[in-house]
Formats: structure tokens, sequence, C-alpha cells
DNA sequence: CCCGGACTCATACTAAAGTACCAAAAATAG
DNA sequence: CTATTTTTGGTACTTTAGTATGAGTCCGGG
């Protein structure tokens, strides 16, 4: 008994449990020279005592196993937007009101191209490349293919 | 007895249960008709039974309890990458082995600067910043301000 | 039909970019 | 301290970019 309450006593339920104890302990003690002419008493008796205690023990065992449930916390690096999907800004590229011809010759100035190369790719004299590409500065508010490549892709215009 | 069966039924523990209790109630009617004639032997009687039926019901609690043991899993997401973060791509950047200066250089290039400009925000003479812009391109492997900007911000080594 | 916008091309010119080669401080590593 | 790399700067030159201006063609809408 001193053994148990020992073990329970960090529990607050230690000190119920001793009082349901000495309760019990007393019922059973007015019980025993009551009944005890009862032959088969004993048998009942020891049931009870049995199922009483291993519920108490089953309940008192719940009790002390409630700080078991654990939380546990899991920082997870979110799998963000997968790696570079480009979409051009359709606004900013719509508000620069460019040709499709213009258009055209952005996209590959865009990509490092020279004006030679342009004209190669789009059938076109260098003449009529440096004509687009002087009409694209124009609207872009730009002077030089350095400042409009820049500018194209931090307002995500060309990928 | 078979309320007790029924309930611990569904677990794998409640065969070892009803074993220990027939073997135990064989055991205490054994010692009920050896050892009846000692007076008192029924407080210890009793108080072996509250025991051992307590710490049963402890062990059979724990034991069915362990589902309890819950692991509650939070998903916090870490503030992640906000809309176009930019990190650098410190492997490429390491991989065209650029020293400082040359590293300064093309981050103004690559905001679109023109020689003189940058020339103008390092101190530098233009014929330096010249240089400088021959060495990256080299290193960068391209052949032109153009495809040194657009390789830059493909690669992520600038903003 | 003809006007305007889009597209094409040309010439002439200036400015900037880029190459090649050199060289001397300055910093850094061995 | 010496060797090497970095940084700086220069000259001379070629190439490309960019501007200005003009002009011819084509096409759709008033």
């Amino acid at each position: 008994m001193i053994f148990l309450k020992s073990v329970f006593l960090r529990s607050k339920h230690a000190v119920l449990y001793g009082l349901l104890m000495a309760v019990l302990i007393f019922v059973l003690k007015f019980l025993q020279w009551k009944f005890l002419i009862v032959d088969y008493f004993l048998d009942i008796y020891v049931g009870l005592i049995a199922i009483f205690f291993t519920v108490l023990g089953i309940w008192l065992a719940l009790q002390l196993a409630k700080p078991r449930i654990e939380t546990v916390v899991i920082k997870r690096e979110a799998a963000t937007l997968l790696p570079d999907h480009f979409s051009i800004n359709e606004a900013e590229l719509k508000k620069l009101n460019l040709t499709a011809r213009e258009h055209a010759v952005l996209e590959l100035l865009a990509k490092g191209y020279s004006n030679t190369e342009i004209a190669s790719h789009l059938f076109l004299s260098l003449s009529t490349v440096k004509t687009h590409v002087s009409n694209v500065f124009m609207k872009m508010d730009v002077k030089s293919r350095a400042q409009a490549i820049e500018k194209s892709k931090r307002l995500k215009i060309t990928p």
C-alpha cells in the first residue's frame, strides 16, 4: 500500500486513490463480518475486489497515460511553385503597345541575338531590324538593347 | 468475469487475462482452504488481491492505451519563397571563376549599364571597364553584353 | 478611293561596344 | 621575399549598335 502510494505520489490522483482505498477497506471490513456466514461469499467478494481494482487500475493508468499524447511539430519546407515556371506579364506587355513585328524582334533581342542574327532569323535586312529595334526602344523607354533586355526580364515580358 | 472478458475480447490480451484469472482463482481457492484458519489472513488476502488487480489493471490499460500515444503532426508552412524571391545560383557563379572586380562589373552590366556608367559607378577609367568586361565575356563564353545579360539572368547569377 | 498604320529597306552618321596587346602598380599566396 | 594574380590603365583598331531621315509597299476602314 505504501509502495503504491509512493509510486503514485507525484500524481494528483494519489490522494484520491488513498481515500478510495480507505473507504473501501472499511466497507469491506463491514461486509466481511456481516456476510461471512454465507459460504460462497468469499468468491463473490474476491471477484468484486478484483473487478473494482482492475477498473481502478485501468482508470489510474489512463489518467497517468495522458501526458503520453505528444505533439510533434514538423516544420516542412513548403515545396513551393515548381522551379521557375515562367508566365508572361501580359499586362505590362500590352502597355508597350508593340506591333507584331516589333514583338518578334524583341523576343530575339532578349535572347541576346545581335541585329544581324535577328535579321537572319526573321529574313529581314539589317536596316529593317534596326528600325524595329529603335521603335521598340522608344516604346520601352530605354536607350540600349542592354536596358531593353534587363527591363524585359524584370517585367517578365520575355522568358 | 464474463463481462470483463467481453470487454477485452477485442484485445489480444483478453485471452492472457482470462488465463491469468483462471489460474489466480484456483490459487486463491487453494489458499482459501489452507489458511482460512488464520484470523487476519483475509486482510492480507484482500490487500494482495487489490494490489495485484490494480497492477494488472494498470498494465492492461497501458497495453490497451498504446493507440492513445498519438503523434499530432502539425505541418507548418515555413514562410517560404514570396512571389519571386531571387536567390543567386552560387554554384553557377563559382564555375565562372570571376574575380571580385569582374563580378562587380557584371552586376552593373546586367542592370543594363553602359561601360561609361559602370566606369562612373566604380570610379574606373573606361579602359579598365572594357578590360574587365572583356574578361567577363571570355569567362562566361559569350560575345556581347546582350548575351552576358541574358545568360546571367537565365542562370540566376544576377537578380 | 485614299488615309493611316504597319512593315520593309536604304543611306549616312555618331556613339558605343568589343578586341588585341601592352604595362605597371597592388595585393596575395607560397 | 619572390612569384603569381588581380587590378588598373592605356593605345589603336574593328565591329556593332543606335539615330535620323526618307521612302516604297501593303492592307483595312471610313
